[in-house]
DNA sequence: AAATAATTTGGACAACCGTCAAGACGGCTG
DNA sequence: CAGCCGTCTTGACGGTTGTCCAAATTATTT
């Protein structure tokens, strides 16, 4: 058999397929962007391959193209916010030259991300709740929840080391604090509760310094 | 008018009254029960009264007639659990002679807790992340977070108080901690994580000291 | 015992869901 | 230009859902 014009055929069969790849999950994630905005109104449950096309420039047929499972869908679309979501603080963190620095830069980010993007993280608890119930869901929610839990480490580490200082707590630990007090906040923001943000903020002022 | 005779009928009225509300309200929670079965296994969302009412002793019309909705009754199943569930420490805290004591006692209920009773937790987040959507479940959720907030502190001070000192930080914060570890182990020990009890127990044993 | 009220039953209803498939469209290749 | 292939549309299907209701049953009162 011609071994060089199979290895070029397939070289050029390779190429195409790759490209074509690129091609379908760049469409993927065009429609799960589509789909996060009903999915933050709604939540998971509520929320309806159909209600989604709606709300979007899209047939519903197209989601059933481009993702096997209504789950397929959801998983895509939280993966791809949380992958934004972990740099948030990367760059308060590089740039920071003091603690009060980091701290400010930090809080605010918090308050920013609170206020304005509170339907993508409710979202996102809604989705690490169904993770307990739903076995597909477990394996992309621990991966996030992992992801966060080191950016928060980052926080804390540069936090110390700009007080000369050594975090006094696991990454674990850590984690569980801040997610848990911004999971509280988010319900209480939620349900208008406006001391909610000036409360966190407060709170976390108040907590650094004791964890590092 | 005759006040006195009026008075009187008035008064068996109220006690009838009363009495049926007593009646009608201990049905509600046995149903309640009943349906905490199915909801601990499938969660909010995939639960359809139909189901309920089929793992259970009772008829899905049943449901309706003392529910006057599905928000009712998963509010009504969750309030019951919980009710039952913010005295767990309280034996372990008043009897407790040592600081030791305290910590074993409630580590050993804590694992028991994760082990045993994993479905009606998961409910619980299930619950608190609708509650993001879902206004009307708003108000109970976070009546239910406040007395979890202070169950946590009851352990905390009393803690504190075997060592003659006082917490290190807010009520709130000790919560958020308590509450991220244990959501974030339960959903490991849910993914069959054999090491999500035991280091669930190494944290919370290395943290108790730093935080009182 | 009769009558009235409360409770329970099980079926009917319309709406909605995820899924699927047959076909239309449009660009690319031969 | 013809044919093919990836993409997309549209409508239909079976199944499930919450809700409601009329009738049956049970409990309570008169």
């Amino acid at each position: 058999m011609a071994r060089q014009s199979t290895g070029a055929a397939q070289r050029v069969a390779v190429a195409t397929e790759a490209l074509r790849d690129e091609k379908f999950n760049a469409r993927r994630v065009e429609l799960a962007e589509a789909a996060l905005e009903t999915l933050g109104e709604l939540g998971f449950a509520r929320t309806s391959l159909r209600e989604i096309a709606q709300n979007s420039a899209f047939t519903h047929g197209v989601f059933h193209y481009y993702f096997s499972d209504k789950l397929d869908l959801i998983c895509c679309c939280v993966r791809h916010y949380k992958a934004k979501c972990v740099t948030r603080y990367d760059e308060v963190v590089t740039t920071a030259r003091s603690r009060d620095e980091l701290t400010e830069g930090f809080l605010a980010k918090l308050a920013a991300t609170l206020e304005n993007e509170a339907r993508m993280h409710r979202l996102w608890y809604d989705l690490r709740s169904q993770a307990m119930f739903e076995p597909a869901f477990r394996k992309d929610v621990l991966e996030i929840d992992k992801s966060l839990e080191a950016m928060i480490w980052r926080i804390a580490t540069r936090y110390a080391e700009l007080g000369n200082k050594q975090p006094a707590s696991s990454p674990a630990a850590l984690y569980a604090l801040f997610d848990g007090l911004f999971q509280s906040a988010l319900l209480r923001h939620l349900a208008n509760d406006e001391k909610a943000v000036p409360d966190l903020l407060d709170e976390v002022r108040r907590l650094l310094p004791t964890i590092c």
